[in-house]
DNA sequence: CTGAAAGCGCTTACAG
DNA sequence: CTGAAAGCGCTTACAG
C-alpha cells in the first residue's frame, strides 16, 4: 500500500515526477528507472480512487440488463466485460426484473457512483435519470432497442431483416401456412421483427392476420400461444421471435405429438447450445453475440477517450440464420 | 455537481456540520434544516470517490465467477447484487471461463480496484493474490468449495447428503441399479457429490464401481458418458450431478430411445425453468439460490461493517429435492 | 525535463 | 454542537 510519495523519496524524486511516469510522459533516463525500481520494490499499486477524484473518472461502467439470469444478455456482459477489463474499465452490474421501479432504483444508484458510461439494455422509454446523467457527461449506449426521444448511442441488430429472411425461406421451401409466435408489438424489437415476417408474407400473398399470435417473450406464454394457434389454424411451418419463445413452442408441439419437421417445420430466434439437445437440430436466427459486445465497447471506449464526443451512432448489425434440420421443403 | 462546500455555503454553516449531517450525526435542528434545505436546492450528490479517498473504502464488491452464462451462478448474483445495493454497495463483476490466467488478470484487476469485498466461486486453489487482498483487508467470500489451506468464510450447500438423499430416495423406489454421471472427483463438488451416492449403495449392498461414471460438468460428456454407462451396463435408474450433465443426459436417452420412467428414471440436479419443457418433468434436488445469496451477504456486510471481523463462517446449507414424475417405483 | 504547490471532495481529531 | 485545518493519494498548471 505504498504511496505515490513513498515511491518518490525512494526514487529521489518529487511526486509530481513519479505521477507522470506513471502516465506515460517522458523523464530523464535515469529518474525512470529510479521510479521503476522503486515502485517494484515497494510494490506500488495505484490508488484509481484518488485518481479518480482528480480526474472526475470513475473507470467504471453501468450495465443494466432486465434480468441477469437471460443468457443472450450475459452472453454479450461476459465480452463485454472482457474488453472493458483490457481497457481498466470495470463493469458494475445490476438487473431489475422487469420492475421499471427497481430499473429507476438501480440507475440513481450508479448515477451515484459516477459511472463514467451507461450501458443499458432493451429499455425504450427515456427516464428524466438518463437525461441527467447524459448532462453530466456520462456516455450511454443503447444496446438492442433505441430509446425513443433520446439521442444516444445504439448497437441493434437488424429485426426487421432477420425475421424477412427467416420467412423468405420458409416460403422458398414451399411453406405457405406459416404461423408466428410474436413479442410485445408495441416495442421496437416486436414490432421489427413482426413486420419483417409481415412483409414477406404480404410479397407472396400468404399474409393472413389469423397466423399471428402475440406473446410476452416467455417460455410459457409462448408454449400457450403455440397451442392456442395450432388448434385454431392449419400451419405447415412456425416462427418464434426469441429463445424462451422457441423453447415454449417446442413444448407446446411436444404436448400436441407434433414431429418436427415431419408435421411441422420450425424457426427460432438466438442460438444457446441447449437447443442441441432437441432432435432435430432447429433451425434459428443467430444474433452475433460478439460483435455486439464489441461495438458497444468500441463506441463507449472512443467516447471514454474523448473521441467524437458529440456524434452519435445507431449500429445495426446483420444476424445470421443457422439452417439445420426443423425445416422441410415442402410442394 | 454541488459540493459539500457549496452546501455549507447555502447553509451558513462549515463543511464539517455537512459531513456530519450526511453520516448521521445530530446537530442542532435549525442547522440540520438549512443543510436539508440547501441539499435540496442545489441537489447536492455525495460524491463517493472522494468519501472513499478518505475512508479508505470503495462500497464495492468484487463477484468472479466461472461464466456469465451459468444460470446457476447468475441467479445467485442477481439476488446478491439487489442485496449489496441496498446497503450501498456495488459489484463488480468478473468471468474467466475456465482460463485459470483469466482468473489472474480478473483477480490483479479487482486487487488494483480496491475493492471492500470478494465473493468467488467455485475455487478451490489458493492463489497468492488472495493472500495478499486479505491481508490488505478485503473480506473474502468462497462461494460452492471452500478454499484448500485458507481461512475464509464460505457459503456452500451439503452436496454430500443432497446426493445421499436422491440415491436413498432411488433405493426406497425398489432401484438397485443405479448409475451415476459424476463430476471432476478431484474436487470438492464432485467428490462430495459421488461419496453421498456411494455411501447409500453401499449402506444396501448395491455398490458397484461400474455404475459409476466421470464427467466434467458439461452437457457434451454428459452426454457421451451417459451413453457408454448404458451401453456397459443395465440401469433402471441414473443420477446426474449437475444442470449442465443432465441436460446431456436428457439427450442421451432421447438418442437411445429410452422412454423416462419407463425405460428408466431419472434424478437430475439443479432446477431450472428449460427443465420444464421436458415431458415428464425431472426430479430435481434444487439448491437454495436465494439463500445462498443471503448468507453471503449477511456474512459479507457483517465484515463490512466491522462486525466479527476475525472469526470466519462456514455455512453449508441443505438442499431440497423436487419430487415429480421422473422415477417409477419399481419391485 | 522537473519541483513545489494547489486542489479534487470529502472526514475527523482538536479545540472551543 | 461546531469551526478551522490537516490530510486521504493523486494530477497538473506554473515557473524554472
Amino acid at each position: 500500500m505504498a504511496t505515490i510519495r513513498e515511491v518518490a523519496k525512494v526514487a529521489g524524486v518529487s511526486v509530481g515526477s513519479v505521477s507522470r511516469y506513471l502516465n506515460g510522459y517522458r523523464l530523464k533516463k535515469e529518474n525512470m528507472e529510479n521510479i521503476q525500481q522503486a515502485i517494484e520494490e515497494l510494490q506500488f499499486k495505484e490508488n484509481i480512487i484518488a485518481k479518480g477524484l482528480k480526474n472526475k473518472k470513475t473507470l467504471a461502467v453501468g450495465v443494466v440488463i432486465n434480468s441477469l439470469t437471460d443468457v443472450f444478455a450475459t452472453s454479450i456482459v461476459s465480452y463485454l466485460e472482457t474488453f472493458l477489463e483490457q481497457n481498466n474499465y470495470s463493469i458494475l452490474i445490476c438487473d431489475y426484473n422487469g420492475d421499471l421501479d427497481r430499473l429507476k432504483i438501480k440507475l440513481d444508484f450508479l448515477y451515484n457512483r459516477s459511472v463514467d458510461g451507461l450501458v443499458i439494455f432493451h429499455l425504450e422509454e427515456k427516464l428524466p435519470i438518463l437525461e441527467k446523467m447524459q448532462n453530466e457527461g456520462v456516455f450511454i449506449v443503447a444496446v438492442d432497442a433505441p430509446i425513443k426521444d433520446f439521442t444516444s448511442d445504439a448497437v441493434l441488430i437488424d429485426n426487421y431483416a432477420a425475421s424477412y429472411q427467416a420467412t423468405s425461406k420458409l416460403i422458398e421451401y414451399g411453406h405457405k401456412q406459416i404461423g408466428i409466435i410474436a413479442g410485445d408489438t408495441s416495442k421496437y424489437i416486436g414490432k421489427q421483427r413482426l413486420l419483417g415476417y409481415e412483409m414477406a408474407m404480404k410479397e407472396h400473398g400468404f399474409y393472413n392476420q389469423s397466423f399471428i399470435k402475440l406473446s410476452d417473450y416467455t417460455r410459457e406464454t409462448g408454449r400457450k400461444k403455440t397451442l392456442e394457434l395450432l388448434k385454431e389454424e392449419h400451419l405447415t411451418a412456425l416462427y418464434t421471435v426469441n429463445y424462451y419463445t422457441t423453447l415454449g413452442a417446442v413444448q407446446a408441439l411436444r404436448q400436441l405429438k407434433l414431429e418436427v419437421p415431419e408435421d411441422i417445420s420450425l424457426v427460432g430466434f438466438d442460438y444457446f447450445e441447449t437447443f442441441d439437445i432437441f432432435s432435430p437440430k432447429l433451425n434459428v436466427i443467430v444474433q452475433p453475440v460478439k460483435q455486439i459486445a464489441e461495438k458497444i465497447s468500441d463506441v463507449l471506449l472512443r467516447k471514454l477517450q474523448g473521441i467524437d464526443i458529440d456524434t452519435y451512432e445507431k449500429i445495426e448489425l446483420s444476424t445470421d440464420i443457422l439452417w439445420r434440420e426443423s425445416v422441410k421443403k415442402i410442394n
